[in-house]
DNA sequence: GTGTTTGCAAAGTGTTTGCAATTTA
DNA sequence: TAAATTGCAAACACTTTGCAAACAC
């Protein structure tokens, strides 16, 4: 069930990334073959309990390189905080307040329809729709 | 066109809120007839221009009272800024990237079907649609 | 009068950046 | 060895907070 090194290394060369131990590791962590979210932080909590030594700085330049190579998507639900989502295909997702927990729904189990054109002189670039929920019986 | 003082008075009283000078004026400046998309530092500055003086915290804190009490919603399609919408109706959004401009598309405009239930002990809250463009022949 | 709200300045988050040292190809 | 990458610390942008003075009711 484990990621080949060479398979993880193939795909940053394929990106015109160098395959520097850091970004080797991050990409070892996000491609182990589970799609997950995460965010900076929580990527780089994981490497230092996996015993990687890499800077937050590091991780947050990693997770741009990778998301502008197509290999992550940046997710919208939260002001506070940029998700990333290895599951690039086409899906949805559902965002549990105050736990912050994201989940996603595949493509196929939501239906669109009539949506408008994009606005003249722009090119669509995705629809992305977030369902939200909250914990039953609030603490309000 | 313009909305009677009164009105906007009603509505913060409705709400629970004293009406302070600074609330009733970004209550009119928010409710003025058209629904529009706000940031803390876009309202601040419209007051500014419009002779109203006012800290840029108690524009925060009046956001966020007034999303409380239902007569603003807050959306999420930028992970820098927090976005508020004078039109709490059903609806959606198209966000143009590199520009923020953001624009109301109807919620009949968008159809939605086979949407899953929320997770077990999560009750549902929102369901966001936000249609991403680009500018035509980026500038890359 | 009493409790609420304001404004300031300081503190807090999450994120980006400049640059010298290190590493990759 | 030339160009890219890293890590640190400082800088940043946006937002929240503590608290005394001002205000609403």
């Amino acid at each position: 069930m484990k990621t080949s090194y060479s398979h993880v290394h193939d795909r940053l060369r394929g990106a015109g990334l160098r395959t520097t131990r850091q970004r080797l590791a991050l990409a070892k962590l996000l491609f182990d073959g589970v799609d997950h979210h995460v965010t900076a932080e929580t990527l780089h909590a994981d490497a230092l309990a996996g015993g990687v030594r890499v800077s937050l700085a590091t991780v947050y330049n990693t997770l741009h390189q990778f998301t502008n190579a197509g290999l992550l998507r940046e997710i919208m639900v939260d002001s506070q905080r940029t998700y990333f989502d290895t599951n690039t295909r086409d899906h949805h997702h559902f965002f549990i307040e105050d736990s912050g927990t994201l989940t996603d729904i595949p493509g196929y189990r939501v239906a669109l329809s009539r949506l408008p054109d994009p606005p003249r002189g722009t090119v669509l670039k995705s629809v992305d729709v977030v369902i939200r929920a909250v914990e039953e019986s609030p603490k309000k």
